[in-house]
DNA sequence: CTGTCAACTTTGTGATCACATTTCGGCGGA
DNA sequence: TCCGCCGAAATGTGATCACAAAGTTGACAG
């Protein structure tokens, strides 16, 4: 079998034991989440791979294809796996194998329906409590995403748009409500890429914007529902029927 | 140490392999999930320990007390915990060491925000979807919850409250939100025991049974978030300011 | 009696192993 | 050409090991 992630970077190879002990190692190149566990690096991993269409739907997942992929035992791979597939990112086979779930249009709806009521109440609470400073940056991100958008980036384009919605949820300062929705998102997350050619201007993120400016926290929840609710219809003409 | 879980009986000592072979074991003292992982049971007897109070908050929670209290290895125990630290039911402390999350105001309070989102739309969708077969038996849970209550059996009341909730969920026929709300039971479940002496007469759930058959939807999603947003009011009170 | 420090125990982590099952490839026959 | 069968390779699972860090205990000095 081939690596489960093309070109995806090794963790770092030392031992738990020796990155504990180094204290200053070469100025250089240390991995941000260098002090994590083993398991937090691969788990991680994974994660911004799937939440980037990395991976295609349908596709084996495989512990010694992670472990070799990312440089790592089977242990942290198997338990990344495993938490993945208690999130429903993942899916187990009876013969225990792991692979990305095919997304229905049933599935879609139930997911869409969900996000919308999770983030609809983030954006709530975010219009709220979002300052001066949040929302600038939240400006900045979206003038890059329409570059992105507009040069045809699409790489870029989904990064932005991650960057987005989360950094507007995360003005709630609700963790468990964060971790929800990441839950979901890790489900959607590899089929965003079929709704890439079709994104033109459809979203909603500049009335998100001034929502938040004006603290008007049902405007910022319908503009987040409405920004979900348009690209679940555009993926679902994309679906082909069960 | 002690045992991790008091009295939790050992999960079947015999090896994978040896599960999968023998077709027919002695007939007797077949666990239920017998055909599952090992991983998997010990997680369901987590879940289920978790949700019923088992456990004392800020407890510790060690692999090796784990495994030993269920007859496994450290492997199965070790993933179950970070499987539950992954969705927010336990606390992984820096050194490493997992344990249960203590319950602020805040937390309680985030807690109860998402279940409200997430449990009323599970009841909209479940009040339409509900058959006469399925109202009854919500409504024998319903009567023996009510007679649990009334002779103080916590336990028995517990059980049936989540059984009851569940339930009625289930009708909605929709997983991933269903597992979403198992998440957050997971977190708020250490606590309900607290609540238990208080619990008089406070559940709307002859409201929820009512709009459940009569396909109200709206009813349905009031009742249960107005049943959620009680009990949270009563356990709030119960909660020691920070 | 109290504070300190060293030895000992407990614990988490990641790697590795053994084994049953599943999966895949090729080969032979209808 | 297609189907079925067999053996080899791949895979998931659970147990075990080695090691470093964290936590605990107890003796001893003040």
């Amino acid at each position: 079998m081939g690596p489960a992630f093309a070109g995806m970077a090794k963790v770092n190879g030392m031992t738990r034991q020796a990155r504990r002990a180094t204290v200053s190692s070469p100025p250089l190149a240390e991995t941000p989440a260098a002090r994590d566990t083993v398991h937090a690096q691969v788990y991680a991993a994974m994660k911004h791979a799937l939440m980037r269409g990395r991976f295609k739907p349908g596709q084996k997942i495989t512990i010694r294809g992670v472990a070799a992929s990312l440089g790592t035992s089977a242990t942290p791979a198997r338990e990344a796996i495993r938490r993945l597939a208690g999130e429903g990112a993942l899916e187990h086979l009876r013969s225990g194998t792991a692979r990305l779930p095919a997304l229905d249009r049933a599935r879609l709806s139930e997911i869409t329906e969900v996000r919308v009521a999770l983030e609809s109440l983030a954006a709530r609470h975010a219009a709220l409590r979002m300052t001066p400073a949040q929302v600038e940056a939240l400006e900045a991100i979206q003038v890059e995403l329409a570059a992105a958008r507009d040069r045809k980036d699409y790489a870029t384009y989904l990064m932005k748009n991650e960057a987005f919605h989360f950094g507007y949820y995360r003005a709630a300062d609700m963790p468990n409500l964060l971790r929800a929705i990441e839950s979901m998102w890790l489900q959607a997350g590899p089929y965003l890429t079929l709704l890439l050619p079709a994104m033109r201007g459809i979203d909603l993120h500049a009335a998100a914007i001034e929502a938040a400016r004006k603290h008007d926290a049902e405007a910022a929840a319908a503009a987040i529902a409405e920004d979900i609710r348009r690209a679940a219809v555009r993926l679902a003409s994309l679906i082909p029927e069960a």
